[in-house]
DNA sequence: CGGGGATGACCAAACGTTTGACCAAGGCTA
DNA sequence: TAGCCTTGGTCAAACGTTTGGTCATCCCCG
């Protein structure tokens, strides 16, 4: 055991400071260490840390890394971060966790900060978010410093809320969504998943087209609305789009009767999984069958496509990869790095299953019918 | 303006101090108040934090509310919590946020957490969740002093995982789960809602009913399973029960198959929403119809339960409120009062669609088709 | 033997709060 | 007029870290 050293004299015993991580006592500091090892707190917080311009006798690091050992130190959170002025915690900011588009991209974003030892706190956003209320509950987070930075993944944040925020001291980085010319961003490629759902629907034979998309006007919206566009252009197919309010099923709902009540289309691209449901409910209300009247492809897709009745054709988009990499751009720019916006590499891959088929009446038969899954579920990727 | 007082002499300027709370400088400390109004520290402090045994005269009193305002201060958190040795900061544990059982507690907790001041941070545990596993997330959270307590939702951590935290500093609050004798815990009348989802199938007439459950041996399986038993043995009904190894629908799909294959069953209780569309799907694969040949009525509702084909009848538990009142109670026990055992108040409500109706070719028929919902309303939503 | 580096460690300030102790000045009472 | 209380504050320590300085000792070289 370690002799006793030092002027002060006093002899450092072995406790028995075994404690469980989990126990009821106090957990030990810097200091409890410092005398458990005879050296200053200083030499323990520099081994601590691996400062490499500490010079120390083996020994004595011996010593300290032993008293670590034994006393399961482990460094308070709060006190480093009110020296260094950091949280290790980082905000994401949704509208509404209900909604399962969220999910994934908070999963991987959680998976990645944990790797990296942040924590992340939700903050639920309404879309009351206007630019100089001071209740915003991410401004709030923010002016406290209670998080290094924010993840924002809410589509209905103002344009000048978020310009605010990233002209303050902390990092911001938009998830899924570009404002032009302001912020670092990261956003999956939602129009190349837009072509392949609608190039597949070309594929099938079909040229009078649908889409059931978002709000109007987001920047979510315009990219798959450019997606859709592209292909159907390149297919010589017709397209007609029909916005919904939302992305909730009611949305698609109002949406897609309006637009079938007005437009002979045979096959219909929704923005979403959640959004394609209400549309194959119109789609029967108003007496046509999903696929035999109607071919609907939906992006994103989520665990219960498979058991909506038809089971959903989806274009699957790194939702997961979206949240970790939304954290690795955070990370990047706490270390002081600039702006960046980022698309997310990989392919958008489509996933076949029965609400897609060749259209009833008309058109070029489906090219290779033979590549459908007989259960309608296995995975091709694209074509 | 305020006039030089003390022996500092130094006069006081009201500095253009309107920063934006979301502006680049400096947020405002303690300190810069006190100096902007010529007063000490403490006094901010004891202003700020209205401590009762503060004697302070009206004009200083003043002088210091108004720099508080023009400099917009706000406690930093950080050093108040070292101080205080408090964060403001939950941890809420779940294996998985894909699932959407998990969504609206969360969002329900993050609701009454920040209405209450507190951040919630997100931890995802694994099922690897051992008692002695020195890296389980949630106990390095505990350890370095990040949160005040945790929720944990999670039915896979093991009970003596949660039996050690539970004699740690820190309280804990089991949701929707019960260990025995061990921890505080808030749970929805699982077992109320699973004798209503049955009463109703045998209100319709069914009189040999299925139960797929969740994986065995868990407290909520069990609470459910007595609910579904007490009201089949009083309506007179036989039971078989099944257990998935999950809550995922492929779970709900083989136990059903492995259900429906033995037993000539007529209508099923499904422990959730998602289990009941793997049901739905064994059961057509079985050529068996719903609900014309089979009736499925699920515990939960999720917003994607309308838009199943059949669409689901279900029952409502109020899980949001679930999650509000974790919070509330972990609250409680912040305050330093005893473990309670907490279930939330109000009836399960049925909510009817398509997906149960009366058995095709035997039994009495329905008592009274009007008194099915057992809080007297009758919902019936869309579909 | 004196000077100059290494070597190995300690000291102390600072981060922003909170809070028990203390104190000067003035007024009241005995 | 001495003593005491009240009013209106100030002082300073403490929470647990980090980090730029300082410092005593020892060794080596000229």
């Amino acid at each position: 055991m370690a002799p006793s050293r030092g002027k002060t004299g006093q002899t450092s015993v072995d406790q028995d400071a075994s404690v469980s991580s989990t126990g009821g006592s106090r957990p030990a500091t810097l200091r409890d260490v410092a005398a458990h090892a005879d050296v200053d707190v200083s030499v323990v917080s520099r081994v601590v840390n691996g400062d490499p311009r500490l010079r120390v006798s083996d020994a004595t690091r011996e010593r300290v890394e032993r008293s670590l050992r034994i006393l399961d130190y482990r460094p308070n959170v709060q006190a480093r971060g009110l020296r260094l002025a950091r949280t290790w915690t980082i905000g994401f900011v949704l509208p509404d966790l209900m909604n399962p588009f969220y999910a994934p991209i908070v999963e991987g974003a959680e998976q990645r900060a944990s790797e990296l030892g942040y924590m992340v706190v939700i903050v639920r956003e309404l879309d009351r978010a206007r630019a100089d209320d001071p209740e915003l509950a991410f401004a709030r987070l923010l002016h406290e410093d209670r998080v290094d930075g924010l993840l924002v993944a809410s589509g209905r944040v103002d344009d000048d809320v978020l310009r605010t925020l990233d002209r303050g001291r902390r990092p911001l980085v938009i998830v899924n969504r570009r404002v032009p010319g302001v912020a670092g961003s990261v956003v999956v490629d939602d129009q190349a998943a837009a072509e392949v759902a609608t190039s597949h629907l070309i594929d099938l034979g079909h040229r009078r087209l649908g889409h059931v998309a978002g709000p109007s006007g987001i920047d979510n919206t315009l990219r798959r609305h450019a997606g859709v566009a592209a292909a159907a252009a390149r297919g010589g197919a017709m397209l007609v789009t029909a916005h919904g309010e939302g992305w909730d099923p009611e949305s698609g709902h109002t949406a897609a009767l309006r637009l079938l009540a007005t437009h002979d289309v045979t096959g219909v691209v929704a923005t979403n999984i959640i959004v394609a449901a209400g549309v194959v409910g119109a789609a029967q209300e108003l007496g046509r069958r999903v696929p035999e009247d109607l071919s609907v492809v939906a992006l994103h897709d989520f665990p219960v496509a498979p058991f909506l009745r038809p089971s959903l054709t989806t274009v699957v988009l790194p939702l997961e990869e979206l949240g970790r990499q939304a954290v690795d751009e955070l990370m990047w720019r706490l270390a002081g790095n600039a702006r960046r916006e980022i698309t997310i590499a990989g392919r958008p891959r489509l996933v076949l299953r029965d609400s897609a088929g060749p259209p009833r009446d008309e058109g070029v038969p489906a090219r290779d019918p033979g590549a459908r899954a007989l259960d309608g579920r296995r995975v091709r990727p694209r074509g």
